[in-house]
DNA sequence: TAGTGGTCTAGACCACTTC
DNA sequence: AAGTGGTCTAGACCACTAA
């Protein structure tokens, strides 16, 4: 049944995740040194080396350059169903707000674990199809990292049609009002509320630039996230783009089936 | 903003990466040997191989042992909506049955591009909770391997209650009745119409096994999908467990905004 | 300063494919 | 038989971390 290529560098490093799986190695716990292990199996440092790089890939390690090799931990994994969009977590009757205690004069700030940065921006073909308008026209695109406990966890990007929220304090953002889900509250205030959300999704290895982006371990694949909000008219008012480091995540989906 | 390590291996790989974005190498195409390479960039052998195993854990080529490193194909995308469980796929009214030419002895058949094993098996502890019963319990497995033009796209492995399927054709498979979603009209037949879905999705770097079985290339991520069908009343009477490359599909879902 | 991961060279052998 | 990918050795240098 297994068809497993039968070389030191590949038997290394099933010892060394057997002794990771069986919990001889704790998450956090460091590795011999790539030099130990050469001596230890007799085979050169070269050959060490890829047998940590293969428990690397695997996305089971991490290395910490001119430190040493570290089980890695397992993050806490977010479940994601339709409630996290619920009325009753955006829609606010008493607008309560607060001031930027730092007083950030540029337009991305830290707030509640997350970036944000508003800009008027030409439509790409995607973004201007969905939103039913021609490629290279200004849309406002809100552009957000979320982070948890100190960790980015995924990126997510809407776009909105310039008329749909022109003059609203999301293309002016102020702290308490544009945070999280802000937007939803923002277009209902616009005489657009949202009711229906189309979810696509599609998982893939990330860009050079994602892995930057989100601080991801080798080996930890992306799941791409793209969403299509409507009005109950089926008025299309927001396309959003979202990266989400995969291994911290579980997508939920419960529906009735069709006829 | 590019964090890039600027070394030999890289810059080939960046080389050959751009080649292939570009088009000057057609999916398909094959790359430079990794000896010519090694000679063209007056690098040792090694390393030009270094380059080669980047752009492949990158998903971007595969490598064929003593033949060559060629352009990855882009496989055809499959978008999964809820419509691919609606009934009218699965609900016959008058049962065609066609013979098995082969006539193969073992439950393990071929028909229509996915492969089908029924067994009877002790019900691991997920398994049992979902469906509400003891692990050890036994249950009925139904393990489908689904191909596409010859290629395995993802694997589904179903499970079902002794007692909601003892005596069908599920568990006595013939060709022509218990082939795809054939499993909803049985249950239907039996008095437990399927009517709502619950579907989890996580994505993860596959393990060795499915690496053969879906033969995936190196790089490319799975879906693990779980899949907990229910009746009207809410009895849960399938549990599936799905792998499936991720690569070659995007799920789909839309819903309407909860309160 | 000592330890560590990352990378490279030059040469070698093996396994597999293609002809 | 020739070409190719995969792996290995032995030794070297560099960049970074931690004390």
């Amino acid at each position: 049944m297994e068809e497993n290529a039968d070389t030191p560098s590949r038997r290394i490093a099933d010892d060394l995740r057997s002794d990771i799986v069986s919990g001889h190695l704790s998450p956090g716990g460091k590795l011999p040194a790539v030099r130990d292990l050469a001596a230890r199996y007799g085979v050169s440092r070269n050959t060490a080396a890829k047998a940590v790089a293969l428990l690397k890939t695997d996305g089971l390690i991490t290395t910490r350059y001119g430190s040493g090799s570290y089980v890695r931990e397992s993050h806490p994994i977010r479940r994601l169903g339709p409630e996290r969009y619920a009325r009753s977590k955006w829609q606010v009757t008493t607008v309560t707000t607060y001031t930027d205690d730092r007083g950030d004069s540029a337009a991305t700030q830290q707030q509640g674990g997350q970036t944000q940065d508003v800009s008027l921006v030409p439509a790409d073909d995607r973004t201007a199809a969905v939103l039913g308008i021609e490629p290279g026209d200004l849309v406002y695109e809100r552009a957000r990292v979320m982070t948890r406990d100190g960790v980015p966890t995924h990126t997510m990007t809407s776009y909105y049609r310039q008329v749909d929220v022109e003059g609203t304090s999301l293309v002016d953002p102020r702290p308490g009002i544009a945070g999280r889900s802000g937007g939803y509250q923002i277009l209902t205030e616009q005489g657009l509320p949202p009711h229906e959300i189309t979810e696509d999704l599609a998982a893939r290895m990330p860009t050079a630039d994602e892995v930057i982006l989100l601080d991801l371990p080798a080996g930890e694949p992306v799941v791409e996230l793209h969403r299509v909000t409507r009005t109950a008219e089926g008025q299309v008012i927001e396309y959003a783009r979202g990266i989400h480091a995969a291994s911290r995540f579980i997508w939920s989906y419960t529906y009735d089936i069709p006829d």
